[in-house]
DNA sequence: TGCATTTTATTTGTCGACAAGATTTCGACG
DNA sequence: CGTCGAAATCTTGTCGACAAATAAAATGCA
């Protein structure tokens, strides 16, 4: 099997165990190294982690909260399977969030804010030079996050969060193949107007700008799909 | 102490106990039996309860992952208070909330929903006519997340969820003093007119309705929450 | 050989217990 | 009398174990 007892990790402090499990295996369904559908044994885990099962079922709860894994009842928890026929209303729902969260930005920013913004942004631009796909993927959510915050709504910096994270498992799908051929800078020149425009407070702006990033950002998750498709059809 | 060990429990189906414990917890807070603050001790629960820590725990993993409840790490669980500071936020997202999921079950509903949609209106005709005040909260919310269902978008119809719990809350806190005082005929006479227009498929009608119908409760909340503040000054 | 049924085995849901961390109580000292 | 510090108490976070429920394997039968 590929369990991987990771021998550094004796020191651990108090009420720390659950949390690390949260994380792990959030990132580890985020990155798919637990692929959708994958079964999570908790005795597995248990073992591969050297810890009791009782903090890696809290972390499965907190998970199974968030909708990242599936929790059968008296059966095993398995990695929530991405809904494609739900596809349309995720789209939908991100699309309403980039508006409102880059809206509630421009009306409630601090110069503070803007500081995070901008870091953000400039790391983000790194991942774009150095070409590492995966890190342009998490840099563009902690981008966008850093402007739900400064929107200071946290029922939609939390949604908006959820939203992006699942995406980020779509894009991990599909964004690899077809990484070469696209060329990611226009995000940068629309993350530069975008933050402009919240810095401006135009909220008008704003919205147009949110509307058309996430249009464009659809567009090409749908593109990629459609061309998946027609590879399979090939085959 | 008021510890009331329910007596008539001990048939306990495998798997029930940790949900049976999360909506109890979960109603009692959201009707204010726990109130805001209150500290929620383990022990004592699983006492009450004739249960183990271990589900309590579960349970109040999976509140805390809403927000209902607050995990202080190595201390007590406590009640979320309610964050007057963020109460513009909550109004904002109720009020989009509204929008979009209207307009969703214009677009998505199916003659199915439109039954569950009208048998929940009418649980609600029959609460109101009833003046049963806590009842007619909880069967605007179900009327209202039905209406949400049948939008198709999960995510949507989540927030929502959460948000109209969340007012129930605060309602909870407000709307008994100065129920008398109000007709909430008007609401019903908003909710047949909401039906009529996602039947008719009219997404800019729906939109409309919906606003007003999330600005006037908005407008009501503000004002009894204005009521509250004046009359702790005179006192 | 294929299918139904019993038996085994694995995995979860729950339990009681123990230790770390925090809070409170108590006592010493200025 | 008030303040600081130490002991006691309490609560949580984690652990190992056990039983119910399911899944898998083995057995019997047509």
């Amino acid at each position: 099997m590929s369990d991987t007892p990771d021998p550094a990790l004796p020191e651990r402090r108090r009420g720390s165990g659950a949390r690390m499990v949260y994380e792990l295996l959030r990132d580890e369904s985020l990155d798919m190294v637990l692929p959708p559908g994958a079964p999570i044994d908790e005795i597995q885990q248990a073992e591969r982690l050297s810890i009791s099962r009782t903090p890696i079922r809290e972390a499965l709860v907190r998970l199974a909260g968030e909708g990242l894994v599936t929790m059968l009842p008296n059966r095993s928890t398995v990695v929530s399977t991405i809904d494609f026929a739900n596809l349309n209303a995720f789209f939908d729902a991100l699309t309403l969030m980039y508006r409102v969260t880059t809206r509630a930005a421009a009306e409630c920013h601090t110069s503070a804010d803007m500081d995070r913004i901008r870091a953000r942004q400039r790391v983000f631009a790194a991942a774009v030079a150095a070409g590492d796909a995966p890190r342009m993927i998490v840099c563009n959510r902690d981008f966008h996050v850093a402007i739900a915050e400064a929107g200071r709504n946290p029922y939609y910096t939390q949604l908006f969060t959820r939203l992006l994270d699942e995406g980020r498992r779509i894009l991990r799908l599909y964004y690899y193949p077809s990484f070469e051929a696209r060329l990611p800078h226009p995000y940068i020149v629309e993350h530069e107007a975008i933050i402009a425009a919240v810095e401006a407070r135009d909220l008008a702006l704003c919205d147009r700008l949110a509307r058309d990033h996430a249009d464009q950002i659809v567009r090409q998750i749908q593109g990629m799909i459609a061309q998946d498709r027609r590879q399979h059809i090939d085959l």
